[in-house]
Order: structure tokens, then C-alpha cells, then sequence
DNA sequence: CCTACCGATCGGTAGG
DNA sequence: CCTACCGATCGGTAGG
């Protein structure tokens, strides 16, 4: 790597972010690629010598997205042993990616406009679901190997109402005015009713940021 | 109303639906008011005849979701006697919304969109949800009230389960290859283990369209 | 509802 | 023949 290298990684950064910021305000078909190479301090000719399609951009930030989730998992040592550490874990980085401002609208955007199957991004977003719904129901299906999962739903079942809940719970609140309720307690109270240990057990977790109550 | 109004009426319906296809694609921002007149066979100035603003087609196509989502409820007496029936009929509603093609994405993209405080939609939607969830919460409380609530969750906590549950559902859904689930008949099974009345009971509403087992 | 337009901005490319 | 950009501008289209 010389050192030319190494500035255009840290410039394909700096655009990235500005990315992310104007995507996650606008979307991808209402973010200019003059407005993103204004806020990254760079050309818009610039800008199309790192990124030269405008969905090149797109897919860099969703891959710089999920790298950021994969690496906090490891971070946490997410990977290794208990099942509900795993769901714990699953949870946790929703919820990060929740805190960040940026990211948070960022995700919810793009992911409403990717419903189209003709949008650059909805494979994308297809196969995220896909893998976290097949990780999810391999720690479900561990669960009920174990006898800590409470009749009533499949483990894949279980997966979907995972899902369905944080990213549903964290709408609803991104749209209410104050903080109504309490969206990360939430999700843990309802699968509760289905993995009763979920609640119990002293969680390893350390703290994030500042908590509210 | 003479008919020079009846004839707008006319007009301004088939502006709506062909900008709730439009919109329903791109996104408020990805669309065009010339796409959106091309569509519904008139010019564009034809077009800002009747929408002055692009967000006044917004709100038409909003507003017009809306009546129909109220219509629905109201034609299958859903407003009158057990709390089971309203609970059943906003399930439906919601599952009708989806099976419109159209309209199911218009809502996925929309929504998404509307997530940043500045969007034009934002209120409307910050209202609406505040509406389904005031609305569920009674009806859980009903229930509560009844006895036919079984411990675990407060109602206004499976109002906010309720929504989440439907909408990750239907999106998770929408975003898989085939239809690897069945997201209608989920949302009932999760529900269930809260309120046992709602799997047991025989329901009086009509069958819809065609079945998938 | 149409023709005729506006200031600006779109995604993308030219030569240097 | 590569990189990391630049100022200027392409043909078309945006909302109004």
C-alpha cells in the first residue's frame, strides 16, 4: 500500500459519510451527487473518480454499513457459546445502529425505497433479511435444543418477529413526538413471553452511551 | 355540483392513481410531475392545474389511502360490539392494503421516505400512527378488561407489537423471492399467545380474494 | 388544460 | 501507463 492508496481510502471515506448523511435525508433517488461531493469538500468530478456511478455509492455505503454491524458483534465476542448471548448480541447491534443518527435514517430511507424490486439496492436488502433471518433461527432452533424456548411459535417464526419488532418498534418512535415508550425494553419484554430466560439472566453486555429510562 | 366538478373529480382520481403508481416506484423525491401527467394522459401544466405544489398530489394520494383503509372498516361493520372483531378487522385492513400492489409499495416507499422530520409526509404519518395505536390500545384494554388478556404485555405495549408485527411481516415478505411465509396468518399465531380468544373464535368476515395456505 | 418558456440542476464525460 | 483530481461543459430534464 503506498501512500497514494492510503488517501484515497481515507477520501473514499469522507465521501462515504457525506453519503450516508444525504442519503439518509433525501434517499438515493433524491440525493445529487453535486450535493454529496459539496458536503465531502471535494469536486463533483472528484467525487466520479472514486464513485463513477451514482449506485456505486449506494452499495458502498450499505457495505460500510454492515461492516460496522459485523465488526461490533466481534467486537462483543457475539460468536462464541451461549445462544441467548447471540440474541442479546442480534439485539444490541440493532439498537446501535438505531443511536447513530445518521445511520438510522439512513437505513429506514433506502430500505422503503428498495421495497421496488427494481431499485440498485433491493437485492441487497433481500439478502441481509436473508441472512439474519437464517442466523436468528439457528439461535432459536439452539434455544429449543436447549428446552428454553416456551411453546407456541417456530423457531423461524420466532426469527420474523424478531425482525418485525425492533425495526417496527424503532419506527414508531422515530416518528412520535417525545420518546413514548421505551423501544429497546420492548422487544425484550414480548420475546420474553417466549424465551422466559431472555429477561432473567445478568447480561454481559457492557453499557452503551447514555441510557433513557 | 355541476358537471364541470364531476368531471374534475374524475380527472383528479385518475391523477391520483396514476401518481400512486409513480410514487409507489421511485419515492415523493425519485418521482416527476411530467412521469406523473404522462401517465394519467394529461399535460403538465394540465397537471399543476389541479396540484398546484408536487406535495398537494402527496396528500391526495395520502388522504385517498386513507378513505379507502376507512371505507373497508366501516362496509364490514368493524365499529360495532366485540373488541375481538375490531382487533380482527384492523388486521384485515392492513392485509388488504397489502395485497393492492400499488399501494403496498406506495405505502413501504412512502413511509421510509417520511422518516426524516423534514419530509413533507412526516405529520401525516406521526398522526396516523398515533391514531392505529390509540385506537389498538383501547381495544387491548377492552379485552383486558374482559379477562381475555393473558399476563405479560400491557396493551398499549401489543398495539405498538401489533403494528410492528404486521408491517416487519408484510416487508420481510415483500423482500423474499418467493412467498416463504405466510405473514397474514403469522401475525394471528404470535398475537395468540397474548390473546388466546383471537385463533379459537370463529371469525364472520368474508373471505378474501384467493387463499394462500 | 396547452404552448412556450424560466433559472437551476440532473448524472455523466471531455481534455489536461 | 498510472493516480487523483480540476474547471468547464455535454445533452436533457427537474419543478414551476
Amino acid at each position: 500500500m503506498s501512500r497514494t492508496y492510503a488517501k484515497s481510502a481515507g477520501v473514499r471515506r469522507t465521501i462515504l459519510e457525506a453519503c450516508s448523511e444525504t442519503f439518509g435525508e433525501t434517499g438515493f433517488h433524491g440525493a445529487s451527487m453535486a450535493e454529496i461531493a459539496r458536503r465531502a469538500g471535494i469536486s463533483h468530478t472528484g467525487l466520479l473518480h472514486h464513485f463513477p456511478r451514482k449506485e456505486d455509492l449506494l452499495m458502498g455505503v450499505l457495505e460500510l454499513q454492515d461492516e460496522r454491524s459485523a465488526q461490533f458483534l466481534r467486537d462483543n465476542g457475539a460468536f462464541d457459546g451461549d445462544p441467548l448471548l447471540l440474541l442479546r448480541g442480534m439485539l444490541r447491534t440493532l439498537v446501535i445502529r438505531d443511536r447513530d443518527a445518521g445511520l438510522a435514517e439512513l437505513s429506514a430511507v433506502l430500505l422503503g425505497e428498495a421495497t421496488v424490486t427494481t431499485h440498485p439496492a433491493h437485492d441487497f436488502f433481500a439478502t441481509r433479511y436473508r441472512h439474519i433471518r437464517s442466523f436468528l433461527t439457528r439461535v432459536f432452533i439452539e434455544l429449543e435444543t436447549q428446552g428454553r424456548l416456551r411453546a407456541g411459535l417456530r423457531p423461524d417464526q420466532l426469527a420474523i418477529a424478531t425482525i418485525a419488532l425492533t425495526e417496527g418498534a424503532h419506527r414508531q418512535r422515530r416518528f412520535a413526538d417525545a420518546d413514548a415508550f421505551d423501544a429497546d425494553g420492548f422487544v425484550e419484554d414480548v420475546l420474553s413471553s417466549f424465551v422466559p430466560d431472555l429477561s432473567s439472566t445478568a447480561t454481559t453486555w457492557p453499557e452503551v452511551t447514555d441510557d433513557p429510562t
